[in-house]
RNA sequence: GGGCGCUUAGCUCAGUUGGUUAGAGCAUCUCGUUUACACCGAGAGGGUCUAGGGUUCGAAUCCCCAAGCGCCCACCA
């Protein structure tokens, strides 16, 4: 019919106005119904800094064939899409913009630059939401959300309160991890660690000697600790010992302690209690106090005398120079340390105490039974239980470690954009009131009426990790809410296990008393061909818009998901895009042939098993039904490139090569190619939603292809014995074609053929058409049996004897030769089934199938056997 | 320092609870314009599954051990 139909497959050409279609259908909404069983996916919100990369996309491909696969079984099914406010990630990159027009933050004041941020963030939403379309994915935008939409908001300090009178919440003067650049506090997971060369000072310090690296934060130190089985230092344990120092005498005193190292350095180390991780901790068991000496911008405190207003790196160049002087430096050595710094931008760490929030993990507050658990404690135990499902399993173990280990975790941070922390102070006494409104009364301490709010945000991940829940309507009791959570799928890339996933965990179980999804899908990073990290740096990033410009989405969404598999990291490249966008184009003109070769009555009939006709009919109605099987089972243990490449296989190996071509000439049945078509294109549909559906546009369907109906498995359509038949067919031609080959016959040169057929004499008489045809025969002769033919190149297959009597090209001397090695192999293999299916330990031990197998092949293998004899005998 | 993972054809990777004479795509070689597709068709070559032990009737698959590579966590002044 449609000889318009263009010859290969311009994906450019459709992909907007079908996605478009679909968007208007409805399809991508669903309703609260409760005859259905509902499936739910939360996107992962992107950041709003900008673009999308090849994570979003292999991200974006997942979960869109999960959920076009559920909408497809007749689920209620959706998908949440939205974006993260990201505060510091999206606050660095403004700030970058300003300082390019040569502004900061500061010059323009807390307001305007909340205002710059907006248009900024609305800016990149737009491009998100556009780059979310071109992948093709199937999302509600009528639910979009955004982590600082106002009803999220409300979602963030009504679990601020709560968990602030459940005394999870709390203020404290504690050590933090101080990014002196974003002037903010970071969570211990915020800080990456980069390996650098640094150097080690010894410096004489007292009586002692000992190395450090920090030598500028000596201003600070109270104490010298050393280990506590440390014979060197057994008689100053406990001991004031009064120290020199470049701004005068100082006291310290010295304590034992575990944690030093006594064959690092000297053995001793000094204590720094206000910058140092281990030092704080040091102080904490020793009491020790505790001298704070550098500020928030990284500079020299007022304490510091001389050195007060430098930088750290300034402070220690200038201290080394003076120490050197006092004869203090006794030597200088080289090494290397990981330097921890700010994972937004790079700037190292400067570890200081500071007032801040915190959630407090450990107390036990969640009821369970009669015990109570801490927020930690349920985390954990959802997991172990098999509440929530992590996929692939080995994720569970680095889950645990993670939480088991996790310490309180500091939630305020000192950057402007985001979430304020619904804390309210009174001008006149600083009473604090956690209120998620300027409380209206008076203060109760000191009777002023003046409030002014925390000046700090809440840490991103407070607010993305009540996702799950805050997208659909929480705190209101809505519908949605109680129809659609917990959610079914959470999908994202493993590096933000901790980041995220740990932490929606912690606070869904704790506000909802449920978990937040029932399986957690981890995939892989990206790589390049060379395994390597995507970087921009690096230059060997990838654009997923670039390839889907050139190759069309369908081809970039299976490159992304076909040959993955979960949790482990993917190379990527173009040539493998351009191979599955070859893939596509052969879709294409499969479905092109089958609607060239069918009429528009055809394609209005529909299907029943009275019109499976032919031997081929019934072997790829057969094949198919194995493959609504495996697609089946595949997805459902999420194995989507399993899946993605059995359907592969099917339409390129069975449908198009054999099927299509079996259909050529008298044997063609429209009911049966339209009715796979439609089958494969349904199950391949998920996978490639846009040629898919651009093909069924031609099949005079009602509905969309996204809203049809998933393939049933039916077992009436299930011909075993005719489908081993096809098979026997099928290797009979596939030997016939490579004996020509092998005999360097030409490609069009018709020859003869001799079957000796057996017990599928009658079957093979049918397909006497397709074996010429496909086989290149000029004639064929088919009988029940007869005597070998000499002269002739020969071939078995079980009972079927096949024989091309190609007198000039045998060479029976050859023949002979190839013919003995042949029977020796044989004989060998025989020889090892004989052995294996004469030890007891096998025939007791092995299951019923695998014996009947190898039963089989042996009688198959003897018969071939007795076969090649007879006609090395005939050859002689 | 602790933990996890990977190592299978020239390249990129599959290989489910152990049961094949170990698979796919790309690349290579030979042939080919025939009712769709050269983004194609037909055929072929190519692997002692990193090395070494063990368990088992049977191991690419399970256990031990070694090497190389990679990741995560912790972090030492």
């Amino acid at each position: 019919m449609e000889n318009e139909i263009e010859k290969a497959y311009e994906a450019k050409k459709y992909e907007d106005t079908i996605y478009k279609r679909w968007e208007k259908s409805g399809a991508f909404t669903p309703k609260v119904d409760k005859k259905k069983t509902p499936f739910v996916i939360s996107m992962p919100p992107p950041n709003a800094t900008g673009v999308l990369h090849l994570g979003h996309a292999v991200m974006l491909a997942i979960e869109d064939i999960l959920i076009r696969h559920h909408r497809m079984l007749g689920d209620s099914t959706l998908w949440i899409p939205g974006t993260d406010h990201a505060s510091i990630a999206t606050q660095n990159k403004v700030e970058q913009l300003l300082a390019e027009k040569g502004l900061d933050r500061h010059k323009l004041g807390r307001e305007k630059f909340l205002e710059e941020v907006k248009k900024f963030v609305a800016n990149s939403q737009n491009t998100i939401r556009n780059q979310i379309r071109k992948m093709g994915s199937s999302c509600d935008w009528s639910r979009e959300r955004y982590t600082l939409d106002e009803g999220l908001t409300e979602a963030v300090q009504e679990v601020f309160v709560r968990m602030y009178n459940d005394g999870l919440i709390y203020r404290g003067n504690r050590i933090v991890n101080w990014c002196p650049r974003c002037e903010s506090t970071l969570a211990d997971d915020e800080v990456d660690y980069k390996e650098k060369n640094e150097k080690l000072y010894w410096i004489k310090y007292g009586p002692f000697t000992l190395a450090t690296s920090r030598p500028e934060t000596k201003l600070g130190d109270t104490a010298v600790a050393v280990h506590p089985k440390d014979k060197r230092y057994k008689k100053w344990i406990g001991k004031k010992v009064t120290i020199p120092g470049v701004i005068g005498d100082f006291e310290v005193i010295v304590v034992a302690d575990e944690s030093v190292d006594p064959k690092f350095g000297s053995g001793i180390i000094k204590v720094t209690p206000a910058h140092s991780f281990v030092d704080f901790e040091i102080a904490q068991r020793h009491k020790l106090p505790i001298k704070s000496v550098i500020d928030q911008k990284g500079r020299m405190m007022k304490n510091c005398g001389k050195y007060a207003g430098m930088t750290t790196t300034e402070c220690r160049k200038a201290i080394l120079v003076d120490m050197e002087k006092m004869g203090m430096l006794e030597k200088v050595e080289e090494y290397t340390h990981n330097l921890s710094v700010c994972y937004r931008c790079g700037t190292p760490i400067e570890p200081l105490i500071s007032k801040q929030w915190f959630i407090d993990v450990d107390k036990p507050v969640i009821q369970d039974g009669k015990k109570k658990k801490s927020i930690k404690e349920k985390a954990i135990e959802v997991v172990k239980d098999g509440e929530i499902k992590i996929v692939p399993g080995k994720f569970k173990k680095t889950y645990f470690h993670w939480m088991e280990n996790l310490h309180d975790w500091c939630i305020s941070r000192q950057i402007w954009f985001g979430h304020r922390i619904p804390v309210w102070y009174c001008d006149g006494c600083e009473e604090a009131i956690v209120s998620r409104t300027k409380p209206a009364k008076a203060c109760p301490k000191c009777k002023a009426n003046k409030w002014h709010q925390d000046s700090d945000t809440l840490d991103t991940w407070f607010s993305s990790g009540l996702w799950t829940f805050s997208t659909l309507g929480w705190p209101k009791k809505t519908e949605e809410l109680e129809y659609f959570h917990p959610t079914s799928v959470m999908e994202t890339g493993y590096d933000i296990l901790f980041f995220w996933i740990a932490r929606m965990i912690i606070m869904t179980t704790y506000t909802l008393g449920e978990v937040p999804f029932k399986t957690v899908y981890l995939h892989g990073l990206i790589r390049d061909k060379f395994g390597k990290k995507m970087s921009k740096s690096a230059g060997n990033g990838i654009d997923p818009l670039e390839m889907i410009e050139k190759f069309g989405t369908d081809a970039v969404r299976l490159s992304l998901v076909i040959g993955g598999t979960p949790g482990n990291d993917m190379r990527l490249y173009e040539e493998k895009i351009a191979g599955y966008r070859n893939f596509i184009n052969k879709i294409w003109n499969g479905a092109r042939f089958t609607l060239m070769n069918v009429t528009e009555e055809d394609i209005k009939l529909q299907f029943d098993q009275t019109m499976v006709k032919t031997l081929a009919d019934k072997w790829i109605l057969t094949e198919l039904q194995k493959l609504i099987k495996e697609t089946d089972n595949n997805l459902k243990n999420f194995r989507l490139s399993d899946a993605g490449l059995k359907i592969y296989d099917f339409i390129w190996s069975k449908y198009c090569d054999w099927y299509l071509e079996m259909s050529k000439g008298e044997n063609k049945n429209p009911a049966v190619l339209l009715f796979v078509l439609r089958s494969f294109l349904k199950l391949l549909h998920p996978f490639v939603p846009f040629v898919t559906e651009k093909i069924w546009e031609s099949l005079n369907e009602k509905t969309m292809l996204l809203s049809s109906e998933w393939p049933k498995y039916d077992k009436t359509l299930v011909f075993t014995k005719d489908a081993d038949t096809m098979e026997i067919i099928h290797q009979l031609i596939g030997k016939i074609r490579s004996l020509r080959s092998e005999l360097k016959v030409e490609s069009g040169k018709k020859i003869h053929a001799i079957i000796h057929g057996g017990k599928h004499t009658e079957a093979l008489e049918k397909q006497r058409e397709i074996i010429m045809k496909m086989g290149t025969l000029e004639s064929l002769e088919i009988k029940k049996q007869g005597p070998k033919i000499p002269d002739s190149k020969a071939f078995f297959i079980g009972e079927v004897e096949t024989y091309l009597p190609l007198k000039d090209m045998v060479d029976s001397g050859k023949e002979l030769t190839r013919i003995k090695k042949e029977i020796e192999q044989k004989e060998q293999f025989i020889k090892s089934l004989e052995s294996k299916l004469n030890n007891k330990g096998f025939t007791a031990n092995a299951p019923k199938e695998v014996i009947q197998k190898e039963t089989a092949r042996l009688l198959e293998e003897k018969s071939n056997v007795k076969k090649l004899k007879e006609l090395q005998n005939s050859l002689k």
